[in-house]
RNA sequence: GCGCUUGUAGCUCAGUGGAUAGAGCAUCUGGUUGCGGUCCAGAGGGUCGCAGGUUCGAUUCCUGCCAAGCGCACCA
């Protein structure tokens, strides 16, 4: 619609100039708009305000010429308003389309044959084995998998990719922390493995802090890790399976699916034998006995690819993993999403792969950390993290205790995680709150949920009392439409052009904001109209077609939030 | 020191080159012989960090300053 009424304007202005009302010039960029406030009708446009001065005519003289030409019969009417808006407002046979659209076809997304498909790959969760997946590795996967969604959602063919760091340097420490302080310990009898190993890395981490002959201890076994030694690449092997074993169960709790994995020790072999060629060519060089890029003529700083004592990092692996990606698998895109802090990294890493010859579309999406409400801040190698086992432990025990009656807590806990979680900006630094995220009022999972279970209810009570919703029929509404069904059909109007905007810029949160938005109005709606009213059928028929569009949609957003959309609640 | 990000209602957060800056929580006031009130309607509450600049128009773009967070050679 936006993009018919952009050009419709466009072919307006050329007719004006060719007929000599309007004077020659470039015609800017011309945008049709939702307004942000709903008086103003569906659609508004600026090109008046925006022409003006090129045509030295008042905004609102050029407006009422536009007014003339846009007059058709999907309008209830074009308007002109002050300062020079152009406002489009439909007529009620255009809403109760969208009705029997979406009835017939879902959500209303039309993939639209020009749209470009592309093969896209979406790196994310990328945890380390050896410590604990925590409450920022949970934000890390609820944005990742939102985006493998929404892209998929608008056409485009995705692999979710994972990149385990199954070595470096908080491997070596653990490994010396396991042999330093558990060498007697039979390991295979331990109870929570990962658990223990998360602890294990923060004691070692802390002690060789504390303690200059542990750090040379370390430095030691670290060499002699990196070198292969027998026992402690079979400690590595061993004690890694523990950690993914341990992410797999959190996958599988967060219905999360990856379709490709990589392995931060593999592409390590790859990234040493494409280090003579970095050298070669110049971009990487000696100094201070480290291997470094300098990066200091483009403003990125130096970022070191080989420690001095020979130990590869994590820059030196990611080149390989690069090419890999659009090698192997063909992409034309390549996301992934990490913690802000890399930021810096990843332009240093982009520019490298630039200097290599590498010119690809290549796009990190940051975002900030996850603490708790009232908690101190965490880090992994002080140990004082909050596992993402113990936050949804944690939320599931308030909801229990909140909704003794709810026949299933952990889906309304984790439900409320994501939405608490998914609902900030990646910019912004959350604050979980663990009683604020589990409220069925206010900006939360559940508050939308419920609104989902509610119109399953509806529709469950409307076919017990005789109505066949899923037949298909006309759509009547109400004549005229009421006030809150025309809100409501307003809103579900916006999906599609929502998922389009959410998988060219990432705001994952803007899909909760919709999810809200849509409950708000579906919620509203219903106090003002009775759906089921055995008296007058017809407007029964129409209304439960509308219930059931914004079940749809809304069961969509919370899908691609990965949020269940509970029948029952 | 340099760089990046953020600064919007008491709190938690959205948003935007234009039309009275929006939600939720909290506070106050209404609404149920209910299609699940775990809901709805309404009220109060803002110099959009400060100062300049660009613009017909800036909270939004640019510059400077202030404040906070993060990053800046051997962690990822």
């Amino acid at each position: 619609m936006k993009k018919i009424l952009e050009q419709k304007i466009r072919t307006i202005i050329e007719e004006l100039q060719q007929s000599g009302v309007l004077p020659l010039f470039v015609v800017p960029e011309i945008r049709v708009e939702r307004p942000k406030d709903e008086q103003f009708g569906e659609y508004t446009t600026n090109i008046s305000l925006m022409l003006a001065k090129l045509v030295k005519k008042s905004p609102m003289e050029v407006a009422h010429i536009f007014q003339e030409k846009l007059a058709s019969e999907e309008f209830e009417k074009v308007e002109v308003m002050n300062p020079g808006h152009i406002n489009f407002y439909f007529s009620d046979a255009y809403f109760r389309e969208i009705v029997t659209h979406i009835n017939q076809k879902g959500s209303g997304i039309d993939y639209s044959v020009e749209e470009k498909r592309e093969k896209v790959m979406v790196e994310y969760s990328q945890p380390n084995t050896h410590k604990e997946f925590h409450i920022g590795h949970l934000r890390n996967v609820f944005i990742g998998s939102t985006i493998v969604n929404v892209l998929r959602k608008s056409g485009h063919e995705v692999i979710s990719a994972n990149y385990i760091g199954d070595t470096g340097t908080h491997i070596a420490k653990c490994l010396w922390g396991l042999t330093k302080f558990y060498a007697d310990v039979n390991l295979d009898t331990i109870e929570n493995k990962a658990e223990f190993l998360g602890k294990v890395y923060s004691e070692a981490t802390q002690a060789i802090s504390d303690n200059p002959a542990y750090e040379d201890e370390f430095k030691v076994l670290q060499k002699d890790f990196d070198a292969g030694d027998k026992i402690l690449i079979s400690l590595w092997e061993k004690t890694k399976e523990w950690s993914m074993d341990e992410f797999e169960n959190i996958y599988k709790q967060l219905h999360i699916v990856f379709d490709a994995y990589f392995f931060e020790s593999i592409e390590e072999e790859s990234g040493k034998k494409l280090l003579p060629e970095l050298l070669k060519k110049g971009i990487a060089k000696q100094s201070e006995g480290a291997v470094i890029v300098d990066l200091e003529e483009y403003n990125l700083g130096v970022l070191v690819l080989v420690r001095k004592d020979g130990g590869v990092l994590y820059g030196l692996k990611d080149i390989p993993l690069a090419k890999e990606k659009f090698e192997k698998f063909n992409i034309e895109r390549s996301i992934v999403v990490v913690d802000v802090r890399q930021s810096l990294y990843f332009k240093q890493l982009f520019k490298i792969l630039e200097l290599y010859g590498f010119h690809k579309e290549m796009i990190y999406c940051g975002y900030e950390f996850v603490a708790l409400k009232d908690g101190e801040s965490m880090s992994s190698r002080k140990g004082n993290v909050i596992p993402a086992r113990v936050l949804i432990e944690r939320v599931t025990e308030s909801v229990r205790k909140q909704f003794p009656e709810s026949p299933n807590p952990e889906m309304v806990a984790l439900g409320a995680i994501r939405f608490g979680m998914l609902r900030h900006s990646s910019v912004s630094k959350i604050e979980f709150d663990v009683e604020m995220s589990v409220r069925f009022d206010g900006a939360t999972g559940p508050y939308v949920q419920y609104a989902y279970a509610r119109t399953a209810g509806i529709l469950r009570k409307a076919e017990e009392s005789g109505f066949s919703v899923s037949e298909e029929s006309i759509i009547v509404l109400s004549e005229p439409l009421q006030m809150k069904e025309i809100e409501l059909i307003r809103e579900l109007s916006k999906f599609s052009s929502l998922v389009k905007e959410v998988a060219e810029t990432y705001e994952v949160h803007k899909l909760a904001h919709f999810a809200l938005k849509l409950a708000d109005k579906f919620h509203s709606f219903y106090n003002d109209c009775k759906v089921i009213d055995t008296e007058h059928r017809d407007v029964s028929m129409a209304r439960l077609k509308l219930v059931r569009a914004t079940k749809i949609v809304l069961g969509e957003t919370l899908g691609l939030m990965g949020i269940d959309a509970p029948e029952k609640m």
